[in-house]
DNA sequence: GTCTATAAATTGATAGAC
DNA sequence: GTCTATCAATTTATAGAC
């Protein structure tokens, strides 16, 4: 009675558990209440029970890495210099992509997720100053590239099944230094 | 009835145009048999009457960018020097990813594509090959890390929306100087 | 919290007329 | 090549018992 909501192990976790897996498997139209009923071996009504439709199950999963986001736009939107903005937000990324990298998979341009975050304004919100901080500053057409192919090559890196034996801080060390990288040269930016 | 099965204006070629169009918005399994009859004023059996099932639409829709990858194996397998192989796999992938744009981004990361690819052997054997000519030898955790966010990165930034204005010929320069940029540094390949 | 049963809508797919 | 009508299976979701 006095167990915690988001604790361990409650029936609820154990959906939001089970549905990540099968989400980052199937995607999230590919996944139906009934395998996830299935896999944690209930019946599609208890699944009801802890959530009131499919959609809700989606949002709960993906809350903790919007938070995340959240967390770094506004430790980034208190710095002035755009360039450091976009660096606390390059590593912020790579830093919670790779602490959630089952998240990660499902949020990686799942379209339904898409969809959630476009008919959501505090996620639209907190997306869009994401983008712009990343941006830096106005750059062209190739640097925008470059952003784009930095963050969707993180996301797609850490969830890579054939990247699973690589371990968290490989991972961190090497996306990080990789993205430096490209960020550091002034050809793109010019 | 001399009509080119192929050719342009053809009920086939109307079918797969569309569904390519809504399976990058919705994803493979988000879009339905209806969603396709709809956006091409017919009703769903008229559909049925050029493909036999879904799963023949998403096989016919993907087919063009096996092979291309199909060709790029051939030409870089034929070549000894492993390092030169990488290149020619990397700079094919750039080039016919951007030819392609709206077929990446079906083919870049959609569960149900996955799951085709592994119940074919000819799509496992060509993408396995290709895989194999991309890590170009034997490479450690970095390097293989590198790898996949240069082809993942390359896939999700041909196929990302903010970059739709961006053109075929700016997106090729770019990912190629990037990639070329993050192979040639040693670091990630000792 | 979980179950059985069931409703209501949708899905992939087929039959047969035009 | 397209249509209407229809099917069986599945899907989301609810009602009510334990």
């Amino acid at each position: 009675m006095a167990k915690s909501v988001l604790g361990r192990g409650t029936a609820r976790a154990r959906v939001l558990e089970a549905a990540l897996t099968l989400f980052g498997e199937h995607g999230v139209s590919g996944t139906t209440l009934q395998m996830i009923a299935d896999s944690i071996g209930v019946g599609k009504a208890s699944v009801y029970y802890q959530f009131h439709s499919k959609d809700e199950i989606v949002a709960a999963a993906a809350q903790p890495m919007f938070d995340d986001m959240a967390r770094v736009v506004t430790i980034a939107e208190a710095v002035p210099d755009p360039h450091t903005r976009q660096e606390i937000c390059i590593s912020g990324f790579i830093e919670f992509s790779v602490r959630n990298r089952r998240l990660a998979a499902v949020l990686a341009g799942d379209p339904v997720l898409e969809s959630m975050v476009e008919s959501r304004e505090d996620l639209t919100d907190i997306v869009e100053r994401f983008k712009n901080l990343l941006l830096g500053g106005g750059h062209g057409p190739a640097g925008r590239v470059i952003i784009s192919m930095i963050t969707n090559g993180v996301y797609s890196a850490v969830t890579d099944k054939e990247l699973e034996d690589v371990s968290d801080e490989q991972l961190h060390t090497t996306l990080l230094e990789a993205a430096q990288q490209l960020l550091r040269t002034p050809s793109y930016f010019e």
